[in-house]
DNA sequence: CTGTTTATAGTCACAGTGACTATTAAAGGA
DNA sequence: TCCTTTAATAGTCACTGTGACTATAAACAG
């Protein structure tokens, strides 16, 4: 805004708002999508599982509150939360959102590759953090179940027109895992050559590491490894099939 | 959020955050495209142009704000206000994007047709509102003119996957017409034909009005006249053509 | 060695698009 | 009235990208 207040405005007249903000981070994991939560230790809603966050401190911008929040809330390695690429999903702004008092949060979408459990260290602050399954997922606290379900159309139509696949991925990978992630996040089942093509046909969205292989699990023919290309949108777009899933 | 505040967390503790509503409306115009702005009657930024906005009240959402600070502000008809698509662009919430204290922002984009010069009316509120080309825009008021240009990103990329831009015609137009609005979003020329062909075959995106026909400016065959169809998005997209910019 | 698994190479037909030409229906001027 | 201009509409053709599919290569298990 900043429309035109009333002249003498008071910003202690009304009730204050409080600004949150909540992530929605999601890895791959054995072939499901999974998300990051954490177990609520206070009312409201003690003991319900929601999406890590926390309050916005009065020097801070959203985006740098939601990398502390999510270094304190999860035990995520630090150089994983500074280098995560975080995006605005939207603000939510229901009036009774929140029962306590007037919350406005604003909501961020972050992917990450196939990380160990985060493991709640000292600080305590770290209640309990968590991978869980979006296919099993308890209810969460709030409006977060609305929001997660806000994020999870957001990262399966960024796959489409972006080369936002590749941070699922550790930083050298086959193309037998990044059509994985495919097949995961859109739950469904695509053309094995025909997608090793478009990835390859498309300047800039990964580059091979010279000369390296990797067994797959073991079984197989080795897969040539592959770096993120320096490329961020996908032109033309890799438009995922239509009709029913899987 | 609304991650675990401390217990016996108190609102107000720190010095309160207020929220605002930012709008960035759009309308095309005599071939290019416009912003609707107001002149601000107060300090801070007197004087100066900004987008349309104002505080959220404390039972209102972010989108109710918006659009009754759309009808106060500026004299857009009340029926389009109502009617209005309102599309969260971000929030924005550096600390001292507002000198005066911590404001966040709740941003929004929407497109109009043409319409007439917004009256400012009686109440007194509606100080000046005036639609601007963007090419020419003045200086905004705090971060507006960043506010803008990720909104003109925002709609750019829209026309290309969705059917919007049937947004910025009146209730019947012509092909021609919806073409001039492509061409002066994306300050390009497109195909007639072909753009006609992608349009007419893409099911939903517009249907025609049955006998219609209209003189488009006296000159040339009258064309046939339709109206949005119930399509939202566009699969395959109307991608624009790439390299230098007209 | 044989069968299984996964990676990689290649083929073919078709849909969608860009570039382009042709025709139709109106207005305006000589 | 005829001719030019303008814009809408119809249609053609080649090429690109994609879906479906077949074939080969390189690993392991038995």
């Amino acid at each position: 805004m900043s429309g035109a207040p009333e002249p003498g405005y008071d910003p202690y007249a009304f009730e204050p708002f409080a600004v949150t903000v909540d992530l929605a981070v999601f890895t791959v994991r054995g072939g499901a999508l999974h998300v990051l939560l954490i177990r609520r230790g206070q009312e409201p809603f003690a003991g319900a599982w929601a999406l890590p966050g926390g309050f916005v401190l009065p020097r801070e911008s959203a985006e740098t509150a939601a990398r502390r929040e999510l270094a304190e809330e999860t035990g995520l390695p630090q150089q994983v939360v500074a280098d995560l690429h975080l995006e605005q999903l939207r603000t939510y702004s229901e009036p009774d959102r929140d029962p306590r008092m007037r919350v406005v949060s604003v909501a961020f979408t972050a992917l990450v590759p196939d990380l160990p459990e985060p493991a709640a260290e000292g600080g305590g602050d770290a209640a309990q953090a968590r991978w869980l399954p979006l296919g099993q997922a308890p209810d969460l606290a709030f409006d977060h179940a609305a929001i997660l379900a806000d994020a999870r159309v957001r990262i399966r139509s960024k796959l489409e027109y972006t080369c936002l696949a590749t941070a699922f991925c550790p930083p050298e990978f086959t193309l037998g895992e990044l059509l994985a992630v495919y097949e995961t996040v859109w739950d469904t089942v695509l053309d094995r050559p025909n997608f090793r093509r478009k990835v390859l046909t498309t300047p800039g969205f990964v580059e091979a590491v010279p000369g390296a292989a990797r067994l797959t699990g073991g079984r197989g023919k080795p897969a040539a490894l592959y770096r993120a290309g320096p490329a961020t949108a996908l032109h033309p777009p890799l438009l995922r099939p239509e009709g029913p899933t899987r």
